[in-house]
DNA sequence: GCAATCTTTCAAAGCGCTTTGGATGGATGC
DNA sequence: GCATCCATCCAAAGCGCTTTGAAAGATTGC
């Protein structure tokens, strides 16, 4: 059933038929509701190829899948993330598409992806401190909005962002006011922005009661569980033990929590520790009570914010870059407690 | 830059340059290399919106997010098993699409998609017992592959899953071999066919040393890290606790752990412990050493071979449905240990 | 009552590609 | 020398939709 049927069946011309079925004023309000009984009891719906190839538009967004490199690792946050936008496109008529853009030539496939028409805008995740793809984009023209933001990037695009170092800021003067001197961070990659912005609220939290940040306490890598585990039980192990913790992601918190109950320690009591919290779906920090202190903040919701955002900035091509940075909320849960006197 | 403009550029017709692109036979060598660097040298690529509405085929496979309905629960499987099939989309040139599909009118938004012209093919996933969605597809002739089976449907169709029922016979067996007489099972939503299988398997194992299954020590829910603190911490304080537990999932063994050190045992020595291990890329079960006894099985290669299968099937229309059975690894970790004597 | 103006409808062009059904010309066979 | 065949290329139709420009009919103003 196409177009030609259907209006073949109606008695009336294509051009009416679709111009009743996509809301344009020209047409009988008679006629206009004649054609949309007879489109859904012939279970008429427009070939989206055809419809994107006469109006230029794909009402698609493409999605790049976030897989750093270096291992393979799929950030744990994409479920939640693409669940939340796809509710979005969902209300406004767009599907969603991903792509492995291979790392070598990024500018060659974001421009063949534009070329193909197969999208009319793109999210960006992950975005590095110093991150080419932005540059990239704004030269071909692809409408795209990022996750994060790229700090050594000065020209104007669009972001959707936690405000990563006052959130990290906030958390660490909790610790200190608990009385703790030594306050650890485990890191996720500090190439990533997110991360360095953290660091930064973190070395700032520390300066402002004029502590100096040690490096034997800062850590940086992925953000697996394996990893959280292995730098707690390192740290723990050394002459000048943290009293407290700060970690990057709930999953490498779970590694923290561990090593930590495996030196005998307990938890809030002898080692304070605050999570970054995303708010997955699949990995609530408890339900009542928290178990983790955290900075929470929900990535589903993010991924909604930057749906609009980018449909926004579709449908208005003119449109200046938007911003919107989202604050973190402080969860106080049972994982901090005072500072044991030494 | 189009196929037009190109072959306007090269003097030859639309045709012709078409068909030096797309490899047919039917053009001298010497032009299809003339074409084809011109091609490269003035950055033609296809559009694939006018391609699909030529060629009746849109080289883009859909996905359909699997929220769980009750919690709105992104699976956090979802993430690794995207990666896997991706990559062997990207091979063969297909896109991956995203939709939300509405559960009430699941047969209407199929439909839609196939007439939409929008997809190829579908990946089912997480199918139920008994899944309405899979007589569906086979009514619309939309090619899809399955990732697991539904138990509960007799005519054929193409799947790809995990011989759970085994997995978790072989894993109850390993247990009873170590001396372990009250094993508990905590498990996914029994609806769900993964889940069922394993509970058969589960008993199977049980029933061959002449054990009867125990209600109270068999649980089943949604597989959160919440979820498995909750249940573990209720059994450990029944009367009659049990000295082994099988989990379905890896994130609710974290959970599962976290109950067994808040209750002061130690887990493989108090307690034994055997998970499913999707060996998810940001969750690994430990480095060298396993955490986790562990039966293993990559959802990322699932994902790969469910791409790799559905691909054939479209391509060849009139092919059988084709099945492929995974056996998982037993993975010997620090969680298991003999039963103390009561 | 007739020109002017709306309202409503339509025919046809065009989006960028594939593919059918020739055309052209040189090589081949007899 | 003529018919036949093959290799190579092309013009044009068609995929299913939107959209431009025009036409037909109804309504209005004077």
């Amino acid at each position: 059933m196409n177009l030609k049927e259907l209006s073949k069946i109606l008695g009336l011309s294509q051009t009416t038929v679709s111009r009743a079925l996509n809301g344009y004023p020209e047409v009988n309000e008679v006629t206009r509701k004649r054609v949309a009984e007879a489109a859904r009891q012939h279970n008429y719906s427009p070939n989206k190829r055809a419809m994107g190839l006469a109006t230029g538009r794909s009402m698609t967004i493409g999605h790049v899948i976030p897989t750093s490199t270096q291992h393979e690792m799929v950030n744990p946050v994409f479920g939640d993330f693409v669940a939340g936008a796809c509710e979005t496109y969902g209300e406004f008529g767009y599907d969603m598409l991903f792509s492995q853009v291979p790392d070598g030539d990024q500018e060659a496939a974001y421009a063949e992806l534009l070329r193909k028409g197969t999208i009319d805008g793109l999210v960006i995740q992950g975005p590095k401190i110093h991150d080419d793809r932005i540059g990239i984009l704004k030269k071909i023209g692809l409408p795209f909005v990022v996750h994060g933001r790229a700090s050594g990037v000065t020209e104007p695009y669009s972001w959707v962002d936690v405000n990563n170092k006052h959130s990290f800021e906030r958390a660490t003067e909790f610790l200190l006011d608990l009385g703790h001197k030594r306050i650890a961070l485990i890191n996720g990659l500090e190439d990533m922005d997110f991360a360095s912005r953290r660091r930064e609220g973190y070395e700032a939290g520390l300066k402002s009661r004029g502590i100096a940040p040690d490096p034997a306490l800062m850590r940086s890598a992925e953000m697996t569980e394996v990893y959280g585990h292995h730098e707690t039980r390192d740290m723990l192990a050394s002459e000048n033990p943290p009293s407290a913790i700060l970690s990057s992601s709930l999953i490498t918190t779970l590694g923290v929590r561990r090593a930590i109950e495996e030196a005998g320690l307990v938890m809030g009591r002898d080692v304070s520790v605050i999570t970054h919290d995303d708010d997955l779906s699949y990995l609530r920090n408890g339900d009542n009570v928290p178990i983790f202190t955290a900075t929470r903040s929900s990535v589903r919701e993010a991924g909604r914010l930057i749906a609009q955002m980018l449909i926004n900035q579709i449908r208005n091509p003119g449109l200046a870059p938007e911003n919107q940075l989202l604050e973190t909320e402080l969860v106080v849960g049972r994982s901090t407690g005072p500072a044991l006197r030494g």
